[in-house]
DNA sequence: TTCTTCATGTAATTAGTTACATGATTGA
DNA sequence: TCAATCATGTAACTAATTACATGAAGAA
């Protein structure tokens, strides 16, 4: 820890939790826990582990309380702090990464049967629907005005629709994909695709194309080739 | 190297491409980032890697070729393979991990202007055209017949498709978004939430909950009767 | 011939995870 | 008063990344 190396978006995600206000190390890991995990999933103990670095920066500052004989550090974020927190967020960043293990069984199905592809399918409907109940907690109890702070309630609005668009987007697939599967043989290498939906998919992707070409404000336009 | 630790799903991710045919590590390396790396993204070095372990374990075999005075390696998946992958790919699987520093830097509007957010709306949105493009590529190469194994039509369907209702939904967002955040104010504390719209997504998700409790629940019910 | 891109890796470093440890608090 | 759970970390390990290195093939 003596050498204060380079932050991470991670550093920055702690950094950013102590600009609302100062919390303990335990308080950090709960909240990181409760809201940033939902698109930035980190250890536990990672969550104990960066504010020692913010605080080595002079990015934040801690101070020592107790609870009985055991320590209990509070972190507070410094004016530098802040500065840096704001770089951050004034740079571009990285877009989405998905990870999906059972995608990536479904995808060798052909090493399997049909049916333990349905059982996949089965399973990630059910981790949307597990991830739905928490979400929706979160959600309704913002609406009753039991969100802690109420000045992030439009920006909790911004991220939490992004989160449930993808939960209902995962739904859909999953039933989807259910039905396409249930005309599927026993072996999936004999499985014919379903052409005029494939040719959907492809057809929306080149409306995305049209739409984003038509309305577009940033870049210029790639040539047409 | 010589303690042959546990698979981790990305060497499976590589024993299941061997499973298809053999490759040399560097046709490997390609069809990964052509087609896992969309929801099993790794760094090119790591798929050099893993199929020595795979050798290791004897699920795979290589075989040494040259080109020029440079040695060339083919891997071949091994009977104990194919057994090894069906074991793994009957095992219930992960779901998805979404990581996303762009919404990340979202989620701490409060700490910087509404323009900036627009700005890494935009971003996100630039995203999902830059892989929209490419998966459109993908998928019209199999529909015009040339997909490689046109065993794995179907599948490749399947999980194309998730793909891309993901990409669907990131446009979907990000356009609704740019509405939203189009009527906050330069400071994003005081921006107020769209109450309605956020009731809609909270009921939303309640829908989901009651779709699944009636029809499925982990295994599929037997039809009413 | 030289330059660039394709092909094929190895080495060094690090971000992140799992496992472990233990005091404090609560409630049965 | 005992067990469970909350609170608070540390240590060991590893999966994965970045950086580096270099031969081969084809283009200019």
């Amino acid at each position: 820890m003596s050498t204060p190396t380079q932050l991470t978006a991670t550093s920055y995600a702690l950094l950013g939790l102590l600009a609302v206000k100062p919390w303990t190390a335990y308080e950090l890991a709960q909240q990181m826990d409760r809201t940033l995990s939902r698109f930035w999933p980190r250890a536990r103990s990672k969550l104990y582990e960066e504010p020692k670095k913010l605080e080595a920066l002079g990015l934040a500052r801690s101070s020592m309380g107790t609870v009985g004989k055991r320590r209990r550090t509070t972190y507070t974020i410094t004016p530098r702090g802040r500065r840096a927190l704001a770089d951050w967020l004034a740079r571009p960043g990285e877009g989405p990464v998905l990870e999906c293990e059972l995608l990536l069984k479904i995808f060798f199905a052909d090493s399997t049967s049909t049916a333990e592809v349905r059982k996949r399918i089965v399973e990630l409907r059910d981790w949307g629907q597990q991830f739905t109940e928490t979400n929706i907690q979160v959600g309704r109890a913002y609406m009753k005005g039991e969100g802690a702070f109420p000045e992030r309630s439009a920006i909790n609005q911004l991220v939490g629709t992004f989160i449930d668009d993808f939960l209902e987007m995962v739904d859909r697939w999953a039933e989807w994909a259910t039905d396409l599967t249930a005309r599927w043989p026993d072996d999936p290498k004999r499985a014919e695709p379903d052409w005029p939906a494939m040719e959907a998919v492809v057809q929306r992707g080149l409306d995305r194309s049209s739409r984003w070409n038509a309305g577009y404000r940033g870049r210029p336009v790639p040539p047409e080739g």
